[in-house]
DNA sequence: ATTTTTTATTTGTATATACAAATAAAAGAA
DNA sequence: TTCTTTTATTTGTATATACAAATAAAAAAT
């Protein structure tokens, strides 16, 4: 369905503006997509993310400031990710003895357990966008949203 | 720059990972770019998308489902955000006359005059992202958002 | 050694998202 | 006409975003 379509639109869009519509309604649609697999996790997809970076560390602790630079949204607020990940018991939380301003996040094995188990539907989450397109589209799309955001 | 690089990933990603990243990142920078845009005027990005559909129907009254089915996020909560453009009365809010569970949701001439303001500065943010492409690669981006998302 | 600056994190506040439940009017069925 | 279902909107609650200010420890400057 053409973004115009989508979002009902009465004139006719130029492609700049069909372009901006499109990336915010893609971005949308993933987004409702991810929370549905997410769901019985009781996790949000922020949280989910957070996971994902910690067991990136693959033991290593990780300290808010490189949590958030990891984080797909740069103004996301760690801290408070971190306190509901923490009362689920899915990470921890400890003062870094060398520098006592950082704190070393770590995933649990609970959280590992629970990656774990929603890795494959992630896997189908995103074949599910990706079929769609052949490889060479694949590669083209990446390339060109890179080059248009610069 | 590439989204592995945005995100320090440590680990190569496939394709089909890096486009749902690369989709919600540019997102990401698209909507905080045009944060920067709107904030002068006091308005939120969503309820700056409310003001645009209102002035799209040309005077004709909107109710909350036109409202709603015209967004790009499709969840978002329309009376709130029309509460808070009524408080800096840029709408006005009616029940409808024929149908009194429908709303009439009209743009004031003081909301037309701020977006009268912001339209040029609406086509720069737009052209900023869109430059970086040729005209050909752009049709051919859009092309491919809307065949990824089916 | 004390003061200033920088770095890392937390807290506060307004707005928005996501989703379920409540309300209330209109339309349709018995 | 009365009951039931559907439609349109509002309200409640938890989570997240966006951004500024506060806190506090480390590093640098005087």
């Amino acid at each position: 369905m053409k973004i115009e379509d989508e979002i009902k639109s009465t004139v006719p869009l130029d492609i700049s503006k069909k372009i901006i519509l499109n990336v915010l309604y893609t971005q949308n649609v993933i987004t409702e997509n991810f929370n549905e697999i997410l769901k019985p996790y009781e996790i949000s997809g922020e949280q989910y993310n957070v996971l994902r970076i910690l067991r990136g560390q693959k033991g290593n602790p990780a300290n808010m400031c490189m949590i958030q630079e990891r984080m797909l949204a740069k103004t996301s607020n760690t801290t408070r990710l971190v306190d509901k990940l923490l009362l689920k018991n899915l990470v921890t939380r400890n003062v870094c003895p060398d520098n006592r301003r950082k704190i070393e996040v770590l995933i649990t094995q609970k959280g590992l357990d629970i990656l774990t188990e929603i890795d494959p539907k992630v896997v189908k989450h995103e074949s599910f966008f990706s079929n769609k397109l052949n490889s060479e589209e694949l590669e083209q799309l990446n390339i060109l949203l890179e080059k248009y955001r610069n």
